[in-house]
DNA sequence: TTAACTTAAATTGTATACAATATTGCGGCT
DNA sequence: AGCCGCAATATTGTATACAATTTAAGTTAA
């Protein structure tokens, strides 16, 4: 890399130093739901003036975390249970469909290896003593990457950017249940489990078993379900999550 | 009309007239694929400052209309034939999706006789001797809101969200095949079979038949792919097609 | 006390000025 | 001719000033 503009350009660093930190204001439950956000407010904190703040907004409503006030400017939108379940259904849909799509494209073999070292690689970990924070992290990152690959295979852009907005709702990312029950005892159990499932895609994708690889990806996204189901019914886990506290459960029957 | 834009009040007036009117243009033609579009053109153009043109510039980047270019900025974004059915296959997907949620919730009989109303007053515009544009256009109206009205029966904010992304690409609308053969001679016959697959939607969503429900929707979007690919085989009636001249097709073995 | 009105502050939408970067066209050179 | 600097231009990203509107406070009257 012989030019330093090349990665991070400098042309929009302003905007781009809003957007992040207000993202993370927001999934830090520095702003609580429903809260009006002013610009005013996010120039004192970002120290960026108000153009490059209103691009910010923009963007962090098309990412679906504002939503527009009825008197103008943003609020921090607020979700509830049926929201976060809606959107784990619609990606274990999506997912399923991309690997229906992938299996039946033959994925080439260097795809496929790609796959199995993510898999190698939080097999790797599950196996391991003891798992602390750091172990969750790598593992979440490993299991994105997982399901990223998996979508792109598919080789459908429209596929993919539709999974890709609907992730970018943190709760309703394929790794939102690994932080959901970090503290559980049988942490290791789902893990596992989420492993095994992994393994079953994997495999549906090289034998071209396209049904199959549906199916399990489909349920797949259910593990994702009943961990958050499971952790609600404990009350108190969801801080864990990240924009947990955007999440208004009105907790009742369950 | 999407959940980001506030439409009905003076606030972001300029901001919306800039927005229709970029739109307006890519969509005529004024503005080619792959052209860059400068912010001062559209000063010039719209009669509205660089700020609110800055604003719709992001909103149609949303939309999927523009894309960034490298050195900052955007271009009209292009599109090929592949990108053009896959569009149509997941939005075809997701209506399958849509309307066996719908069948499984069991609709309520309003909602069933909004739907029949639609298909009532589409089958009126086909019976009649003459078919013209006028026509044409009343089709592609009742034709959207069919297809709104079903995918809203999914009661699933993410899945229609997921929907509406899509169909903002107009060649991907439910209605763009309406137009892509709107001077062949066998119009009416598309028509008619169109109907009948509305029709064929709409019975097994009143008897609760979820996956006739999903197989019918989602060969319905088959219609409209196999409409392109023929309007594409006559090579000229992609002008048709709100759009059209954004896509490129390397026209070849077909 | 509460309700309504008035005024002040806050906040957004818009326009414009300024700085940094990209692009373009031209002249000179090999 | 063809290619490389280099200046001139164009274009974007950012900051800030201004106007219109909303929100809040404070005051008065019932």
């Amino acid at each position: 890399m012989s030019r330093l503009t090349r990665n991070g350009d400098p042309r929009a660093a302003q905007t781009l130093k809003a957007q992040l930190r207000l993202r993370q204001m927001i999934l830090d439950g520095e702003l609580s739901a429903g809260e009006r956000v002013p610009e005013l407010m996010l120039v004192e904190r970002t120290g960026v003036s108000r153009t490059p703040i209103r691009a910010a907004l923009l963007r962090l409503a098309e990412e679906g975390l504002l939503e527009p006030a009825d008197s103008g400017g943003f609020v921090v939108r607020a979700f509830d249970e049926a929201d976060v379940y809606d959107a784990i259904d619609v990606r274990g849909m999506l997912e399923g469909a991309a690997a229906r799509r992938a299996a039946q494209r033959r994925p080439s073999r260097a795809d496929l290896s790609d796959l199995r070292d993510c898999v190698g690689a939080m097999d790797a970990i599950v196996a391991r003593r003891t798992l602390g924070v750091e172990q969750f992290l790598d593992f979440v990152r490993l299991n994105e990457r997982y399901h990223a690959l998996l979508v792109g295979l598919a080789h459908s852009p429209v596929l993919t950017r539709a999974v890709e907005r609907i992730v970018t709702l943190p709760f309703a990312s394929p790794s939102a249940f690994v932080m959901a029950q970090s503290e559980l005892a049988d942490a290791r159990r789902i893990l596992t489990l989420s492993q095994e499932q992994h393994r079953a895609i994997l495999e549906a994708l090289a034998a071209g078993a396209n049904e199959r690889a549906e199916s399990v990806a489909r349920e797949h996204s259910n593990l994702a379900k009943h961990n958050l189901h499971a952790a609600a019914k404990r009350d108190a886990p969801l801080d864990k999550i990240a924009g947990g506290n955007l999440i208004r459960l009105r907790m009742a029957a369950v």
